[in-house]
This record gives structure tokens, C-alpha cells and sequence, in this order.
DNA sequence: ACATTTTCTGCGGGAACCCGCAATGGCGCA
DNA sequence: TGCGCCATTGCGGGTTCCCGCAGAAAATGT
């Protein structure tokens, strides 16, 4: 068995690399990538089945390099270990897991017992695994505070900067219908339910949402991308 | 001389702590905390006169437990230690160093030899140290492109979710001035040149402002707290 | 098949926002 | 002193935003 570590802090690395050996004797070749382009080149051409990997690197982030991999060889696992426990990456991710593979998230605060759990369980055993920090965001019949699908495609246009207009020709709704998602949005980042004065509801939603981990930086930067890759074609 | 350590992760610990007594043998005592806390605890009866601390820590953010550190004794010397190089920081930082101290900041890129080179500096020559990577934010006298003071006290307040009408009267403006100023705001930040389409201006100031690291998920929680402070006494 | 609930959509109005224009008032410099 | 420059402020108008209302369409339950 043949496995890539992706990660850039040489501490961590070492760690990761470490408990590899001590928990997966199975493991016949371990590859280190310190950064994104080595990452994807050591995908296409090393043949790796699975593949451990921090979110947070220098260029680029985790989850584009993740699509990358996964849109070569779907069928790789890859257990993201990462130092956040944001709902964004886990949306992110879930988004872009192949049917074929599969994933696990692990916090960098995990033990070591937990982390060679994971490693076992998804590298090895092909399972799913979720962090119990992340696990709350998964809730898909939600207790009405969770988004659902279209309400954070909303608030991704909105983050960007888009006006109504725009995010209703992207998504396809009218005009109204896009106030209407706002209008949930609002209600579920809780933004009226604070006293004081009338704020911004916009900005307070944009506001809210990192401040929850809805939406960060990454996040951010991925959906600016894919903007502009939209408005070329428009 | 006294040194205590603020370092939640165990690695960058070991490895600043090993850093401090290879470089500085004047050190006699070296202290470990690894949370906000402990970290606060320890400088008040410690009697520390220098500090490493990383400004990613689990709970609270660094600046913040700077700032306490540095209300109950002024003349301690902080060298921070992060992962990112953002103006964010930098300008939280240096708009509450006290006149009788000394700080630096180091990226954990940085060379063992520019930490060593750093540790001299700030702890035991009371130096001000600012990583390369970030001097750029320096500029006082700007090529145009830099925020001034006034600037980003309004970009804080827009980040929040203020509307003009509240901008001005935290910031003792009238409405038109704040709008001014959110215009020159709106074009150090580049988002008329964009092309495309009409942007909704104030998000996408917000959105800017981050993916410029001129604001972070620790910017906006402190900016948060300091509004809620600002409204129990409006 | 029908009734009920939910979602989508258009209309309209009040509020907030963006910004051009112009008047005022300080500040430095010749 | 007088001149020009820039920050500040008020006013007005066009645009966007927020949201209540009500009808149409779709989903759901019986």
C-alpha cells in the first residue's frame, strides 16, 4: 500500500509520518509533498490509494488540490487533518468526495490514538470519518438552523458581492425568490434577533457566517474563483 | 531573565523552547502555557520579562490576552509568533503596544536563525522586529493604496454590519463624511475596477478586506466584542 | 382526486445606499 | 495677507435593498 502525506509543517509531518508506520504496518511507500503542486504531481504519477492531507497549505488550498486528485483518480482516499474545525471545509469536501473513495476529517488536536484510528479506518478500511466537532454541520433534516444546499449557494454569491439580480440569474430563480433565501438566511445567521439598532443585513449575514465558520477564507477564494471562471462563459 | 512561552501546539513549542536556550543562555527560567488562561495567569505573577506567543490559540485570540498582558505590566516584551502574515494583525497589534515595550513579529516560516535573530532582538535587546513579509503594511506615508487610520475605523465598523447613520455616530462624523470615507474605502480596496457587473459595494468591501488579510476571523471577533462594550454605554 | 401546506413569483413602498454638486472652513505656502 | 488645496458637510436624485401582501405553482397528505 502506497501513501502520500500532504503537509507542509515539518513537525506535523513528521508526526503523521510516524504514526503511519506505527499504525499501518500494511503501508509499503510513504511520499512527502510540502505544497500543492507537488501534491498534484505525486497523485498523477506516484499511483498513491490514499493520501493524508493538511487543509491549511501556502499556494492554493486543500480542497481545490482534493478536487484535483479526486477528478484524476476517484477512487483515492484521502483523510484531511487540519488544524479548524469549520463548517466550510466540511461543506467544501462533501461536496467533491467522489462516490468511489472515501474521506475522513481529523483535527490536529485529536490524540494519537485518534488520529491512527482514523488512519486505519479510512486509508485502510475505506470508511467515513467524521470529527465529532465537524459531525453537527452534517445534520441533513436539520433543527432549522442548519442551510440547506440553496440557501448557502445564496450566501456563497452573497459573500462575493453579488447584488440580487446577479445571484438570481446565477441561480436560476427570480428575483424574489432570491429575497426569500435571504430572507432565511438572515433568520437562521440570527441576525435580527439581536436588540440594538438596524444593522447592515448583508454585511452582518457576511459577518455572521465567518464568525460561525460557515464561510472563511478559503471559502472565499474558491467561490471568487469559480466566479470568474463563470463570467468568462457567463 | 525570565521567558514564558505561549504555544498551544506541542511541536512549535518544544522547538521555540529548544530555539530560546541554544540562543539566549541568559535565560533562567523558561515557563510553558499553552492557552489564553494559563497564559495571563502566569505573566501576572510570573514576572516574566519577555514572552513568545503564537497568535493562534484555541481560546481567545492572541492580541487580546496581549493586551491584558500588557495593561498589568507595560514593559513586557512580546514576540509574537504566527503561522500568517496579516496586516489584521499587525495593525491590532500595534495600536496597543505600550510606549515602554518591545514586540516583534515572526512568521513560523521563518529560519531557525531568523527566530534565533528575532529572540535577541525583541526579548533581550528590546528591539522592534517586524517580519519583511509584513513591513509592507508599515507604509505611513502611503502609495495610495494603504488604509490611513480613520479609514479602517470605518472598514471595523462596515465589518460589523453598521450602517452609515451608526458609523457616524461612533466615529463623531457626520453621514456624508463617513460616506467619503467608505468611498476611498471602496477604492484603496480596487472594487471599482473590477469589471462585470455592479457589485454590491459593502459586501464586497468586506469580502475584500479579508481576502487582503487587512481583516481576520480574530479582527471581526474583537471588533464584535468592543461593539457590544461600546453599546452597554452608547 | 381533492385538500392542505409549502414554495415561488410579481408588485409596491419605505428605507438605506451611492454619489455628483456645491458651499464652508481649516491649513500650508508664497 | 491672500491664494489654493483638501477635508467636511448638506442636498438631491437614482439605485438597490428589505419586506408585506397576495396570487400562482408545486409538493405533500389523505
Amino acid at each position: 500500500m502506497k501513501v502520500l502525506v500532504v503537509e507542509d509543517d515539518q513537525f506535523h509531518a513528521r508526526y503523521v509520518l510516524d504514526a503511519i508506520s506505527e499504525e499501518l504496518p500494511e503501508v509499503t511507500e510513504i511520499a512527502h509533498a510540502i505544497n500543492r503542486d507537488e501534491a498534484e504531481i505525486e497523485a498523477r504519477t506516484g499511483g498513491f490509494e490514499a493520501i493524508v492531507m493538511d487543509l491549511q497549505m501556502e499556494q492554493g488550498n486543500g480542497i481545490d488540490a482534493a478536487r484535483a486528485i479526486w477528478a484524476h483518480s476517484p477512487q483515492t482516499r484521502i483523510l484531511f487533518w487540519s488544524n479548524y474545525a469549520d463548517e466550510a471545509y466540511l461543506r467544501g469536501i462533501s461536496q467533491i468526495v467522489p462516490e468511489a473513495s472515501a474521506y475522513g476529517y481529523v483535527l490536529k488536536t485529536a490524540t494519537r490514538d485518534r488520529l491512527k484510528l482514523a488512519l486505519r479506518a479510512v486509508l485502510f478500511e475505506g470508511q467515513i470519518m467524521i470529527s465529532r466537532e465537524l459531525y453537527q454541520y452534517q445534520r441533513h433534516r436539520q433543527p432549522s438552523s442548519a442551510l440547506d444546499k440553496s440557501e448557502y449557494a445564496v450566501l456563497l454569491d452573497l459573500a462575493l458581492g453579488l447584488q440580487d439580480k446577479m445571484i438570481a440569474e446565477r441561480q436560476n430563480l427570480s428575483l424574489r425568490t432570491v429575497q426569500n433565501r435571504l430572507q432565511s438566511l438572515y433568520d437562521k445567521l440570527g441576525i435580527d434577533e439581536e436588540d440594538g439598532p438596524a444593522l447592515n443585513k448583508r454585511v452582518r449575514a457576511l459577518n455572521c457566517a465567518i464568525r460561525k465558520k460557515a464561510l472563511n477564507l478559503q471559502t472565499l477564494e474558491s467561490a471568487e474563483a469559480e466566479y470568474q471562471r463563470w463570467r468568462e462563459t457567463q
